[in-house]
DNA sequence: TCAATAGTTCAGAACTAGTGAACTATTGAA
DNA sequence: TTCAATAGTTCACTAGTTCTGAACTATTGA
């Protein structure tokens, strides 16, 4: 739980969140990026962190990564809370 | 949105709302820290981000300070937020 | 085989959180 | 009034975390 909340407490994440939530599709890590001048670096690392929470799952796809959020899962231990949550997103 | 959610993404910070939820008056700082060994600053900081957060209001009363969940502000910036997440809370 | 692309890992700088010590403010007793 | 006790805050220091560029790995397509 709270390592849930602190993935989504960053508001860089909570974007990378909502936009894989709004495609339906998987998105690699460069099309989910919250802003483009952001290190390489930095969002891997957001990626990871996101991966850890359990908040999403990440495939590799040819050259890139695919990235879904976990919603069953998530919905299943932690009812609403995502929803709850990106719903008040910036 | 942020500054709530991190306020709330610390187990220890979490715990306090839970118990100041709990119980329907104020509580003191210490009568309502998650755990009794922790050093006087260390709650004093997370009573601090709470409040910076938005998430409680505090009020001196005679020696001590007594603190009160914004249940009422918070549901109204962001419904259904608090309750769902101190709902998880361990 | 080689360049390009997508991510990861690493090391260091910048920042943040937890702590003890010293402080302020209020109370209540001598 | 004075002094000790209590409740929190502030400060400085340490330990840990986050962000970043550079170097790396893996896959693709020419």
């Amino acid at each position: 739980m709270a390592g849930v909340l602190s993935a989504l407490a960053d508001p860089m994440r909570l974007r990378i969140v909502k936009s894989l939530m709004q495609q339906n599709e998987c998105m690699s890590c460069s099309a989910a990026a919250p802003c483009p001048d952001m290190a390489k670096s930095t969002l891997s690392n957001h990626f990871r962190i996101l991966r850890e929470a359990g908040l999403i799952q990440t495939t590799k796809k040819g050259v890139e990564h695919r990235n879904v959020v976990r919603e069953a899962d998530l919905n299943a231990r932690f009812p609403k809370l995502l929803k709850t949550i990106v719903g008040y997103a910036e």
